[in-house]
DNA sequence: TGGGGTTTCATGGAATATCATGGGCGGATA
DNA sequence: TATCCGCCCATGATATTCCATGAAACCCCA
């Protein structure tokens, strides 16, 4: 059920296109969204390009549909969903453009990574990247001791 | 219900390809993960790696799903979970290639030590691994000493 | 109990397929 | 008509698959 796995380091191109890692490929292709598979946007709190599956980026906006349409919280939530928002499609090769405005928000330079998030995933700048991982693992130490760590699954007396 | 026991040394060769010890190949293959049977991932107690069956690391998926999809606790969480870890299927002659980011936290060089922890098992550089079990004999009989073990169980080892 | 035969493993290398990346062509746009 | 953007092909690098070999463990039988 996992799809987005792992950590890659791709470049982009003169023309500002980057190669999907080809394990994420399989994965969109396992999911079967046909036409613009990917939704692009900026993370509201990170520097970094959220990737989502077009379904599955769906499902963010039924909370829309709740909402009275002409309601504040109903324009506020569909402008930060969409205006920054962009569908991409990968080429035959399986590369993407990745819009100006978002490299930039990412501050991309010429290499970039792809950090898989499970069932979506990230495009960082590298070092940006790596500070985040060190972050994360920190905290989610905390959160999770009993739960992940080998040591404990085995060691268990 | 124990599945990976004892101490192997294998070797990766040019391409950074390792055997996988044919006794816990066939606890893999009892358990009857078929697709990615395995999942690698940074211990982040020891400078090894972990090896989970693909369905034991799903139990440490379960969390996710209880905690609020947009909060920092679950990014936290499936970063640490998903950006690090890899999945490996083993080829037909029961070789796994490490990706080289965990070879790389491991400090692995040509041979490398799997050690067996019951229901996971880790990787090692040898000389790392001696020093864990050192380490770890010491902190058991401890433990045995305290009254938990069975007298008989301290003796041979 | 020792020897011979057999099987299983770990390991090496070669052939093949996949992937990332670069460049060129043509059509759409202003 | 000039420029930009998307589409297609080419290529080197990398990973995957397949087959081959030597060594060790195991088993069976004398």
């Amino acid at each position: 059920m996992t799809q987005f796995w792992g950590t890659h380091q791709n470049r982009r191109d003169a023309k500002g296109r980057v190669s999907v890692p080809a394990q994420f490929r399989a994965a969109l292709r396992a999911l079967g969204d046909g036409e613009a598979t990917l939704v692009l946007r900026p993370s509201h709190k990170h520097s970094c390009i959220e990737a989502w599956p077009q379904s599955l980026f769906q499902e963010l906006e039924t909370p829309l549909g709740r909402l009275d349409q002409f309601s504040d919280p109903h324009d506020d939530l569909a402008l930060t969903l969409y205006a920054d928002a962009y569908p991409v499609e990968p080429d035959k090769e399986g590369r993407i453009i990745l819009p100006e405005s978002l490299a930039a928000f990412a501050g991309l330079g010429e290499t970039v990574v792809f950090m898989g998030l499970g069932r979506t995933f990230q495009i960082w700048e590298p070092a940006a990247a790596e500070q985040r991982r060190a972050e994360a693992r920190v905290r989610a130490r905390e959160l999770t001791l009993a739960g992940i760590g080998a040591g404990t699954a085995g060691g268990k007396a």
